[in-house]
RNA sequence: GGCUACAUAGCUCAGCUGGUUAGAGCGAGCGGCUCAUAUCCGCUAGGUCCGGGGUUCGAGUCCCUGUGUAGCCA
């Protein structure tokens, strides 16, 4: 029997732009959706949009348009996006569907006939703003204090749900099933949520009407979580217009309800409650990611400094994206995003190490072999046996580790395979062994190197799917078989007397971001200048370049510090007195304090700019300027010169 | 204020139910190869495992406490 896999993300509500959390919980599903059909099994992938509520009621009134007009445009720009990012999910689910209609009153119904819903009546301060009432103590001066939006005291009729009825169950259910809510840290988190006790309610609301009826009682519209949460079931339920009974078979309940971590209580509390007055299986696992920070910074509507999705999609590579934000950190911690990390992922990790061991092994293949597919060798050399064996032993790693949804090590397990595959090569050294005439050891070597890097290849292809693509073609072209994970349960799966075909270069090197400014404020991101890419590179390679006679007009002295102290009131200067070779030391106000004391100061000879014009720094003329380069984490490091220079040569 | 996590090499982190000289990747230093995208490979890093107390023959790994950070709750 086939396994089927059935993962969702959150539906997106559509007001706002799409950024880089909407991309990033997406990419994610994407990538454990292409592993869970590489392995062969059957996948739902659902995502959408989330299109209800007063607030799109209100935005559409603002504009002068339908709520559903608005709705659809910017529906459509998640749709959009996710094409952009060539996600595949199966299924782009919108609340407005009719199908959701009709699942939501069926669900509806069968919250009533449980008697799990009653008429109440609801009252306190709300936000329309944030969708949501705020306690007394949550209110200050009329406004939210953790949004900031203004509340409304508001008194309504409303319909409950009897949520009080399923804490027992609930506490149940999360202790029978310890990894339901993950990571585990949610799991407590959650449990003691629930402990502590669980109010009624309220799902319906008349405040507005944007949104799907109360059955028999359409004064009342129901209120997001009913209506959003139960998307999950009407994708893949009896209610879709195709109507194939089988489908909500397989695939109910879901095995993943990927979530940001924002929402964690409406899916682990709510949702199986509801599930549970409704009669249906739960949720195998609801899964909570983190946040990524922007540069260290968190990202906010206050600040205004999320990170535009369409940016992304602009500035990287798809593959590299990808590999970024599934590599960097563990699934479920908050991240930071930092262009100058993925740089450094892209060229050590991509580039270095995976794109040149496919060059260079397919390069010799061609060379030596004419390209040509030698015959599976018996294996004896001690290190084909061994790189056979981490082969193997990634591919069981690598599905230990997508099983409990640690990407990064999947990741890093490939990686490290990769980098075996490398020293493998290194050590058997094929082109020694061409030199020496040893074809038949050199055949041997070669067909260990290539089906190792089609495991490396297939391994990857669901994370990094275009360059792994081109990584097989090139191995396998269009032969059968070999690319998917079931083929990696034995070695020696290439084509033998099929010709490789080297790819064209897998990753291109990134230049690192420039360095912020030392001293500049840390202002809104610049607005990014949507230029094609390769435009982008030309223009930086040409703004880096200067002439010999602009490189000759700077004086470059060897320079021996003399004194160092603290500037008061700036924390990262230091004045210092330096020897240049000149009659008298002079002085220098630099910006180091952060790395260097002034005590380790003293006495070092160090690169100074000596003709540059003399500024005033908190009322000290500076008279030279220190070299020193600023290290990714934001230390300084100075050049040095030993004993042997003099003091004032000139640096050229 | 309550609860729950976390605090390990310059950086990012592994270290399961306590047990020989505390690990990886990156960065840095040194050396080697030349098939390769100035790539790759090897060696080196001597870190109070946040502070203090305790349990134990033995604790980064368990207990208490202090400090700091994060999340949830009130």
């Amino acid at each position: 029997m086939t396994d089927h896999f059935y993962i969702t993300t959150p539906i997106y509500y559509v007001n706002g732009a799409p950024h880089i959390g909407h991309a990033y919980t997406t990419i994610v599903a994407d990538a454990l959706a292409r592993y869970h059909r590489l392995k062969a099994e059957e996948v739902f992938f659902l995502t959408g949009t989330d299109e209800h509520g007063l607030k799109v009621q209100r935005a559409a009134e603002e504009k002068g348009c339908t709520p559903l007009e608005l709705a659809d445009t910017n529906s459509a720009e998640f749709r959009r996006l996710f094409e952009k990012l060539e996600l595949t999910h199966d299924r782009f689910i919108r609340t407005t569907e009719a199908d959701h209609r009709r699942t939501v009153e069926w669900m509806v119904k069968k919250l009533l006939k449980a008697g799990d819903i009653y008429l109440g009546e609801y009252e306190g301060w709300y936000s329309a703003s944030d969708e949501a009432y705020y306690d007394e103590s949550e209110i200050e001066d009329g406004v939210a204090i953790e949004s900031g939006s203004p509340v409304e005291w508001v008194q309504e009729k409303s319909y409950f749900f009897k949520l009080s009825k399923y804490t027992e169950p609930l506490l149940k259910w999360y202790a029978d099933n310890p990894t339901c809510i993950a990571p585990s840290a949610r799991h407590n988190e959650v449990r003691s949520f629930v402990e502590s006790g669980l109010r009624d309610l309220s799902i319906s609301r008349t405040t507005f009407d944007w949104g799907i009826p109360m059955p028999d009682d359409p004064k009342h519209v129901l209120y997001v979580w009913v209506d959003a949460l139960t998307n999950y079931y009407t994708a893949v339920g009896p209610f879709t217009d195709s109507h194939d009974p089988s489908r909500v078979k397989d695939f109910w309940p879901a095995d993943v309800h990927l979530i940001g971590k924002d929402i964690l209580r409406f899916h682990a509390v709510y949702w199986p409650a509801f599930l549970m007055s409704a009669g249906l299986p739960l949720p195998k696992q609801i899964f909570a990611h983190g946040w990524w920070l922007n540069e260290g910074v968190k990202m906010s509507k206050s600040k205004g400094n999320f990170i535009d999705a369409f940016d992304l999609v602009e500035d990287y590579e798809l593959d590299v994206l990808r590999y970024y934000v599934l590599r960097e950190i563990p699934l479920g911690n908050d991240g930071n995003f930092s262009q100058a990390r993925v740089v450094e992922r892209n060229n050590a990790e991509l580039a270095d190490n995976v794109g040149n061991l496919v060059n260079r092994a397919l390069t010799m293949h061609g060379r030596y072999l004419d390209g040509e597919i030698p015959a599976t060798p018996e294996l004896s050399a001690d290190d084909d046996i061994a790189l056979r064996k981490t082969a193997l032993e990634t591919a069981k790693a690598v599905d230990d580790a997508i099983s409990d949804l640690e990407i990064h090590r999947a990741l890093e397990q490939i990686m490290a395979l990769s980098r075996e595959t490398n020293q493998y090569i290194q050590t058997v050294q094929p082109w020694a062994l061409h030199k020496e005439g040893d074809s038949e050891r050199l055949a041997e070597t070669l067909y260990c190197a290539l089906e190792a890097i089609r495991f490396v290849a297939v391994l990857l292809s669901p994370f990094v799917p275009d360059a792994s693509g081109r990584i097989l073609d090139g191995l396998l072209g269009d032969t059968d078989g070999g690319r998917d994970l079931v083929s990696l349960k034995t070695w020696g799966g290439l084509p033998v007397g099929h010709t490789t075909k080297k790819p064209d270069v897998l990753f291109d090197k990134l230049e690192a971001p420039p360095e912020p400014a030392e001293e500049a404020p840390k202002a809104e991101k610049p607005k990014k200048e949507k230029k094609a890419k390769n435009e982008k590179k030309e223009k930086k390679k040409q703004a880096s370049q200067v002439t010999f006679d602009q490189v000759m007009s700077v004086e470059l002295t060897v320079a021996q510090i003399l004194t160092a102290e603290a500037v008061e009131g700036a924390d990262r200067l230091l004045k210092l007195t330096a020897d240049v070779g000149e009659d008298a030391p002079r002085t220098v106000v630099a910006g180091i304090a952060k790395s260097f004391s002034p005590e380790e100061l003293v006495g070092l000879r160090v690169a100074m700019v000596t003709n540059l014009k003399p500024a005033k720094l908190f009322g000290i003329e500076s008279q030279a300027m220190i070299l020193a380069a600023k290290k990714p984490d934001g230390t300084m490091a100075l050049s040095r010169f030993g004993e042997d220079v003099p003091v004032g040569t000139r640096i050229s």
